[in-house]
DNA sequence: TCGAACCTTCACATTGATGAGAAGGTCAAG
DNA sequence: CTTGACCTTCTCATCAATGTGAAGGTTCGA
């Protein structure tokens, strides 16, 4: 598959799948003619980076975390490493630590959203019921 | 209290605070000599939003949700208009949805940072064990 | 008085993109 | 085979967000 098409499967454009592979993010081979040639597979691969990124993770981390995301999970035996174990272990300590974080908030936020939705019906706000 | 202390209480820099009150971030008033002069409870909300930042969320998303997580928890009444609500709403989705991809992934780190582990003990990984 | 802390302001760094330009490849119609 | 539309390549520039650094001046506190 090639640059444009790739784009249009992941509502991309292509200036930001040549960042990508920039980037590290993503592998991408070369036809005979140098164009990138994509797989199939780039396509899930793109969409899931798209979802990390928004959901705020920086691409050096995704970068590390990648091997972990690989469909079929596949153990790459080489990663096994003290070093990298370590690092992985990190990453997913932190974002244990952003998902609390994020859930915490989500909480405060909807029970406030919860609040002032029975203002708006012109009622006082009861700590004690539902939305 | 002064700006060099507030620094250290929130472990952050005089630089980042005026930094978060040009963002809108905190509010500060003024010693009549025109230093900042900061009330207690900014420590708090510095560290909230230290945690919020390091989370991946946009300043101008906090900027938004910071009513809602006023500690004693009160209502602005004023922000019980259906467009506020709705933004609201719309912020705590995107939360929801945040959290929904860090915890999918979150496990599937997890997952691979186990199997790994099994491979340092020079064990096949075996999709039935635990860590 | 003198150094530390504060003030404002301008500039720079990094990250995650995006835009524009110049050059060249591909392919179908004429 | 040539033309033209459309694709690709690369490179340089730009943007917004999140900070950080430093200059030049004021105020504090010992």
């Amino acid at each position: 598959m090639r640059i444009g098409q790739l784009a249009e499967r992941t509502e991309t454009t292509p200036r930001l799948l040549r960042y990508y592979e920039e980037q590290g993010l993503i592998r991408v081979g070369r036809a005979a003619n140098g164009y990138r040639d994509y797989d199939d597979r780039l396509v899930d691969q793109v969409t899931h980076i798209r979802g990390l990124l928004e959901a705020g993770l920086p691409t050096r981390l995704i970068k590390q975390i990648l091997p972990c995301l690989d469909d079929p999970r596949e153990i790459h035996f080489a990663d096994a490493t003290p070093e990298i174990i370590a690092t992985l272990e990190g990453h997913r300590d932190q974002l244990a630590r952003r998902i609390e974080v994020l859930t915490r908030n989500h909480a405060a936020v909807a029970d406030y959203v919860g609040a002032l939705k029975q203002c708006a019906l012109g009622v006082e706000p009861d700590p004690a019921s539902g939305d």
